[in-house]
DNA sequence: GTGGCGGCCTGGAACGTTCCAGGATTTGCG
DNA sequence: CGCAAATCCTGGAACGTTCCAGGCCGCCAC
């Protein structure tokens, strides 16, 4: 059996209740007792109960948190969301989205444990289904935007983000600038319509060509396949490409090393996320980053505030991406 | 306030005991009463706290989960565990190590959990302290083999993974077969030996290689410049390379694509793991797989035998791995 | 001296559940 | 018809914490 509070109490020779001071760091205890009770408590191998604790106080200083665990930038956020909450003295309670266990199912496993607030990554489930949560606690949505009240966004300039991926292969000296599309992915329509805004807003209205691409590397060879199928030669593509997400973009890059487009027939191409894919070395990919750090912070005060009773009265927070320049860009080649 | 049982028995006009009961689907009350019982709780929007029940009944029915975020084959692990656990009624609290959030760390935020047990999927931490908290609490080590005492094993056979990757270039008909090496990482020891063994049982002992390598797509990237770094040319190189796990052979992968190592020059990649990645029909790497439903399957089943007080006398189970031939290997180029 | 105050400590009542012992009421059967 | 068994239900004691109301002591100021 497990050592409890009162095992310490009668090893340390105090009662339960200092017990629970000393391990809460409280003042109320001089510090020869302190010392006395952490030996006992070290000598047991006590740990609190995080269970009853929680029972007790009504608070549980948990934070649910609901991820794709096959989406390598959901990594990426998940690492950020514990840093960001350990300064606030909150714990994470994961729970996975797989393959075989969907997003309700993630969700429900986590009402029972009694988190304080919801944070959920890049939600597939209808904006109906997320405004029935939200009535019932606390829900931030991150990584994807939501016409809900009662819930707070936070999310990347997805259409400032094609918008600078544009200008950069513009200032480049490219105009056949096409984009990779993620279909109905979190902020797919928000980054084509910053594709469309962009070209326009260069003139370049007749070279706009929407390839459709997905999330995957396999859902970006496909796309960079198709893109160059059925065009005659190097002078019948477009220069660039900008795509919808690092993962897809890496396949998209695949798929031009493999046919060796170089030289007078290369292609540049931007990705998004600056997920640690793309730091690669070998890979290089300049891509649009997405503030990781920024965006956790905003996520966990913000589900904080809204636990506490004192939600953020502007809804949704925008947070501004970043170009990250990198070598697979440059000049169009001389035709 | 979320409502309590006894919200739900005043509403009923029943008991809590009697309401306890319906809930947790125990025969003993009547079909009528039931029913109004699930009506009142239905009404309140009433759910069981999980802290109070699982403080109360002394199992949590919680198994803890480390896992590196970063890791793509931690997320198969992760879903293979999901479903093994959802057929043993149990649930799982996953932990994450990321860069900033080390085992330690990861681990002592569960044991507050009071999990039945912990599967640890190829933990880094010192052999002596996985004895430490074996000797406090069930423990399973999945992916990883360490010779400890009091707790479980489950994990690959890798060295019979290295002799299938090298039987089956060796039955192609190469001969000069190199290794990328793992390093430090779990199992890499034993892929070493394996490859070793299988190398001089065909009497390649002269051709034996092995080229330090890592798990990320950048380790691989790096030894497949330095496998062909000073070599004076295809006849100077080994015409097959067996990787340590697939996430690395992507990275070695993508250099003989940049270099457009084809035809008379194409080196032939065997992975190791059988990830999504290696399963995208770009990528279509032939690669040793792992058994994870089988794995996982065991792991949890071995968990939950040991938390129960009847451990399986077998201490470590050794699952076979399986070749999968995709498009990587070839027999080697005529020169 | 005595009152008051601050620092240290204790006892016991919650929190929302499960579990146990037993109280009614009905049913079965000789 | 009576007694046992079965069925349905209730009350209250746990589980391991936190929190509140206090108790004891020594010290200082008047």
């Amino acid at each position: 059996m497990r050592p409890t509070l009162a095992d310490v109490a009668t090893r340390a020779g105090v009662s339960k209740s200092l017990v629970s001071l000393v391990m809460r760091d409280e003042p109320g205890a001089s510090p020869e007792t302190r010392r006395r009770v952490l030996e006992a408590a070290g000598e047991l191998g006590y740990h609190p109960d995080s269970r009853a604790r929680l029972l007790r106080s009504g608070r549980s200083r948990l934070l649910g948190v609901v991820f794709g665990i096959q989406h390598p930038f959901h990594a990426d956020l998940v690492t950020g969301l514990y840093t960001a909450a350990r300064e606030t003295g909150y714990e994470l309670a994961l729970s996975a989205v797989t393959a075989e266990r969907d997003e309700a199912a993630a969700i429900a496993s986590l009402l029972q444990d009694r988190c304080e607030a919801l944070i959920l990554l890049g939600p597939q489930s209808t904006a109906a289904s997320l405004g029935g949560l939200a009535a019932r606690m606390p829900v931030v949505v991150l990584a994807r935007s939501v016409r809900v009240t009662d819930l707070d966004v936070v999310r990347t300039d997805d259409a400032e983000g094609l918008r600078l991926a544009v200008d950069h292969l513009v200032a480049l000296g490219h105009s056949r600038i096409a984009l990779i599309d993620g279909g109905r992915a979190p902020g797919a329509a928000d980054r084509r319509r910053g594709y469309g805004a962009a070209m326009r807003r260069h003139g370049l209205t007749a070279h706009i060509e929407i390839v459709p691409g997905g999330l995957t590397e396999e859902d970006g060879a496909e796309a960079a396949r198709s893109l160059l199928l059925g065009t005659s030669g190097p002078d019948d593509r477009p220069t660039a490409v900008t795509v919808f997400n690092d993962r897809c973009a890496t396949g998209v890059l695949d798929v031009f090393n493999r046919l060796g487009l170089t030289g007078r027939e290369s292609i540049s191409v931007v990705g998004f996320d600056d997920s640690s894919l793309a730091r690669l070395a070998h890979v290089n990919l300049t891509t649009i980053a997405q503030n990781v750090p920024e965006m956790t912070r905003q996520a966990v005060d913000r589900a904080l505030a809204r636990a506490h009773g004192t939600p953020d009265p502007v809804r949704a927070a925008v947070i501004s991406p970043r170009l990250v320049i990198r070598g697979t860009t440059a000049p169009p080649p001389q035709r």
